[in-house]
DNA sequence: GGCTCGATTGCAAACGATTGCAACCTCGGG
DNA sequence: CCCGAGGTTGCAATCGTTTGCAATCGAGCC
């Protein structure tokens, strides 16, 4: 409450202060101010403005010796050419929109950097959308769909299938990243969350779980899905029924913290819980250990999926699941390569795998089996 | 180790089927495919594309009926003037550029989408660009610029002054979100550093702590040297003298980590830590207590700076000092407006007051009484 | 020497808007 | 009845590129 809006104008010199006198300065008032054209860099050589074009398009036919001339003085003045003249001729822009959300989670920031990083290094240029809280995509997709998007990222939970199809009717491609629509034949690029799931339980029942539980995510996230599913059904085949935690809202710390609490109440000599991603497992740990008392993992072992920073913490030290972030972002300029290609390309869904990380949330081997030798 | 990329085709049906044919089918391969010009509109309303274009800007001189007309056509057609062509005429992109670096810390993602979203409500698109941990943000700047933004905004450490005039040259205000270059006169928005420095030792100094010390993020930034700078001189005018630690390299867990050993290793008896930011804070914490064995806040306080979403978690509970994220966002968005209007507005510093919020990781006012009594 | 061919290059028409200027219309006052 | 003013509208130039087409040039071949 004690902080209100204070600034301080500071003195102004050197570069700045030519624009500082009385009225508006054109020069700054424009961001184009400043900006050389095709026309000065050709004037100074003699050639006309479509060599300088063609000097710039790896196949066009211009001798080598004028595009090299053309190149030099190019770069001498500082010339580039005008994406937004090229767009409006070419039809083409060279703009991916990203969609992100709220986020509890720091695995989009993650994954958002990585896939920026990425891209641009492909010469894409990202235009990031935040869709809040209470909206859908739906509100912000307008917006996002104005600069002609060569394809839309969306990272974010659910877009209905109306707007898949008002970003393909704008010809923009739509590609889910960490997500799915199951119905909608859309391009996806997701960690094989299934197969995750199962490597989870796998390794749990080999370390000799045999009380276990899901607690899943926002309800309808395909991760959290998959996820559960993959270790359901391994748990399954090992004929053991895992128990479930639907209550979750959002993948929050606390619907972990809460889950906990809610699991343990039910069934007392639960030994093991897989979550839906570390930021609930850090939650469920949490409280575990400060509302219930309990010990993890000499207790009960608690394991997440994502391998975020916080995962390595020595205060939890979680054993979990890493997500591929960086393969998953390569596998997405890799897709965009293959649609600037074939435009027409069939709606693929690929699933990267991850691959298990073992830190200090879950019983070793050798605690199992004294455990296993103790009971009845 | 196990896996590589491994893709399945989806079947395609409903709306995209059309596309699927042969080669490539041309209205998927361009962006601006389905869409609708200003003579379309036109043409169906018997009147001029100038009338249209009109139509869309506030200011002229159009008869309102026919205005209504031509926007409800606009409508109905999903009409919106194209960009680029604007753009090219107008001069002005309503685009700002937002340079990022990588994200140990949680706050620069929330401070992301909190900043992204105000700016798309006030109708500017965010282009994002990510600046890899080794390079400076010199590397990206072209491509950034390529775009001729209305500013950039930089989140990341520091740019050099060469970078801010090529920016200005190329007419594009450069704001300085949450730090600032010391000599140049630039825009900046920050956290008011040093009163939060000073706010934390006024605090710890109340609650009796004599024995304090600094950790240090990044040695060149700004914020943790403004935040040790205030908490220094507020102890000083207390006639306390704080030790300092200056060998993080970053402001990560880890420098946190590492710091608490080598205080408590030079200065045993120390009573009060403040750490640069929260995860810092958080490293030391777990540092004092899986490798000191100490009570954390028993035997010492730790205060953070940020109050990252990880410090509400109960198996920290950070007493740290809040940065006023919200208020910085719509700080920057008034700052934008101003300079909207105003081009050659000079550079201006603001600073924005955040605010101490108490969780379990100082000790209490009752505490160090007690302490105070025990002592010769 | 004339002719053809291929490689370079320039001309001019787009792309889809914005905007100064002129034309037009209507209306009211003299 | 004529004239001017004010409010609407259209014409056409412009922004900075790309690109199909035609023109030019030099060389090689008969």
């Amino acid at each position: 409450m004690t902080g209100g809006i204070d600034g301080e104008t500071l003195r102004v010199h050197g570069w700045l202060s030519m624009t500082h006198s009385g009225k508006p300065s054109s020069d700054r008032s424009k961001p184009f101010a400043g900006t050389v054209s095709a026309r000065e860099v050709a004037e100074g050589l003699g050639v006309s403005i479509s060599t300088v074009s063609r000097a710039f398009q790896p196949g066009s036919g211009v001798a080598p010796a004028t595009r090299a001339r053309v190149l030099a003085r190019a770069r001498a003045l500082g010339y580039q050419p005008n994406p937004y003249a090229r767009t409006l001729i070419t039809q083409r822009t060279r703009i991916v929109s990203v969609f992100i959300s709220d986020i509890f989670n720091p695995f989009f920031p993650e994954a958002l950097t990585t896939l920026t990083e990425a891209l641009q290094r492909h010469g894409l240029s990202v235009m990031l959308f935040h869709v809040p809280l209470g909206l859908t995509p739906d509100e912000v997709l307008p917006q996002a769909l104005l600069y002609k998007p060569e394809c839309v990222i969306v990272m974010t939970a659910t877009l209905s299938f109306q707007n898949a199809m008002a970003a393909a009717e704008a010809g923009s491609h739509l590609i889910f990243f960490n997500r799915y629509v199951p119905q909608s034949n859309t391009f996806s690029i997701t960690c094989d969350n299934e197969r995750g799931g199962r490597e989870v339980a796998d390794f749990l029942l080999h370390t000799g779980h045999s009380n276990m539980a899901y607690v899943a995510g926002t309800p309808d996230a395909t991760t959290s899905i998959d996820r559960g599913r993959g270790f359901v059904a391994r748990c399954a085949e090992a004929g053991i029924t895992v128990a479930q935690d639907n209550m979750a809202r959002v993948f929050s710390y606390e619907d972990g913290y809460a889950a906990a609490q809610r699991l343990l109440a039910a069934i007392p000599d639960l030994d093991g819980i897989f979550c839906a991603n570390d930021i609930v497992a850090i939650g469920a740990i949490d409280g575990l250990r400060h509302e219930l008392g309990l010990d993890v993992p000499g207790d009960i072992s608690v394991v997440g999926f994502d391998d975020v920073s916080m995962a390595a913490w020595p205060s939890h030290a979680l054993t979990t699941y890493r997500h591929p972030v960086r393969r998953m972002a390569a596998a997405t300029v890799e897709l965009i390569k293959e649609i600037e290609t074939d435009p027409g390309l069939a709606p693929v869904a690929r699933r990267i795998a991850g691959e298990l990380v073992l830190r200090g949330t879950h019983r070793s081997r050798g605690e199992a089996a004294a455990l296993e030798g103790r009971r009845p």
